[in-house]
DNA sequence: TGTCACCAGATCGTATATCATTTCAGATAT
DNA sequence: ATATCTGAAATGATATACGATCTGGTGACA
């Protein structure tokens, strides 16, 4: 018992979740990927019952959908859900950004401006990867004094199932990504001000919508311009989408 | 196989859950009670292992909590806990309601109005429980055509947090119930002059707020009165509280 | 050729048994 | 009296085994 944890003997259960979960964000696993139970407990050589019960788990987060006797998949985005899952962001993050800024020093946006500057650099090597990570390190910043945790969780749910469509069908929506970038300096601007929360909130929500709506904007228009009215009348076709 | 249902055969998983849910739901599991798995099983003439799982998706619900080797219990809700739960609702129902407000029709607001005025009525009854009841009535008719289902499972996760503590610690702050039928009437009438969906938004906002302050409020001159300093300085303390 | 019954494989669901950890009471030593 | 040790009981964690259900294909039959 000398070099042993004294604690933190990760069970089996959270250790099949965490090997979905990393397989999931990083897009190993697509949307549509089937989690066959015995397989999964065959490769991490454990039994089905902790496999099982990490599905369930991520099944609860809305990362899988799970049905009897047929299996587990990892949950494909629909246009419906993509809309409504970024309108929950833009709530959450409006509030998280207006709680967290009284707290903020001249070191958080210092480090914020800097990753920013990264982002407006990345711009010309049109690298939607790098883009979204920094945009979430950015927005990160700005949550890190966030007083209350329960917004901070709804916000990395959000995030979490906007991951799942990064590697699958992600698609980066012209002149958007140049757009965050100057919205992203204002939002500093704004908090360095002193502007009133209230303010600071809306500035937020207002740039988690302009993204989702230049998304919109640019399916539609792509939709025409491909005529692809089949996919246009099915609301419940997977969906390619931006995050930033 | 001839009077039997097709698809909703219940699993036992979901059995187990409900039947825990059902329990912490009216209170007969108060928090900081004790689950024990195989106590729950026999109970439910099923194996540990159902039961076990329910426990889990209850755990990250935030209803239990659960340790290895240790246990699960009904959580304890903490100031903070309550504060930051208040303070989420208050957000979440805020959006919820500007957002289902352009699709409610007149029925809709006579029906609020009706659900209102009997909370009008039960003011002198003094009965927290019908009170409570009403209230979440009234607030569900006007979320209800909410268009964004994410929304409203954010409302109804943060009403779960909030019900644990309806009969177990469950305090009416002095006049609070008197004012908060008014503000309903008054948000109402807003929705019903067709005001700004940020107008909605904010009064909605504005009334959870407010039930949070009377009750942080209420604490406070409590604490003060009685001079239980020794709980006054512990942020962890249960609380007792409101949630109208 | 279309439809239906049926079978085989795949997969999940749960019970049971066993192992591991924690807890606590009682004993023992200091 | 206090602290520490020890062992049994309680409890959770997991593996294994078996049963139930779904899916897809195959062939008989009209």
């Amino acid at each position: 018992m000398s070099a042993e944890r004294m604690h933190p003997i990760e069970s089996k259960s959270q250790q099949a979740y965490r090997f979905i979960r990393a397989r999931i964000d990083d897009g190993r696993y697509v949307p549509g990927f089937r989690l066959v139970l015995g397989q999964i407990a065959r490769e991490l050589d454990v039994s089905v019952v902790p496999v099982r019960e990490a599905i369930r788990l991520l099944e609860a987060e809305g990362l899988v959908t799970f049905e009897r006797n047929v299996g587990a998949q990892v949950a494909l985005i629909k246009e419906a859900e993509y809309l409504h899952t970024m309108q929950t962001l833009s709530i959450v993050e409006g509030a998280a950004t207006s709680m967290s800024a009284p707290y903020l020093t001249p070191e958080h946006l210092r480090r914020a401006r800097e990753i920013n500057e990264r982002m407006r650099r990345t711009l010309a090597d049109f690298d939607p990867h790098r883009f979204t990570a920094l945009n979430l390190e950015f927005h990160s910043v700005l949550f890190e004094e966030c007083p209350n945790p329960h917004i901070l969780d709804l916000v990395h749910r959000g995030w979490n199932r906007m991951k799942m469509l990064r590697d699958s069908s992600f698609s980066f929506v012209p002149g958007r990504a140049h757009d965050s970038v100057e919205e992203h300096e204002r939002l500093v601007e704004l908090i360095e001000s002193g502007a009133a929360p209230l303010e600071i909130e809306l500035a937020a929500r207002q740039h988690r919508a302009a993204t989702l709506d230049a998304v919109l904007a640019y399916q539609a228009s792509h939709k025409l311009a491909v005529g692809q009215s089949a996919a246009a009348a099915d609301p419940d076709h997977a969906l390619t989408a931006s995050n930033d």
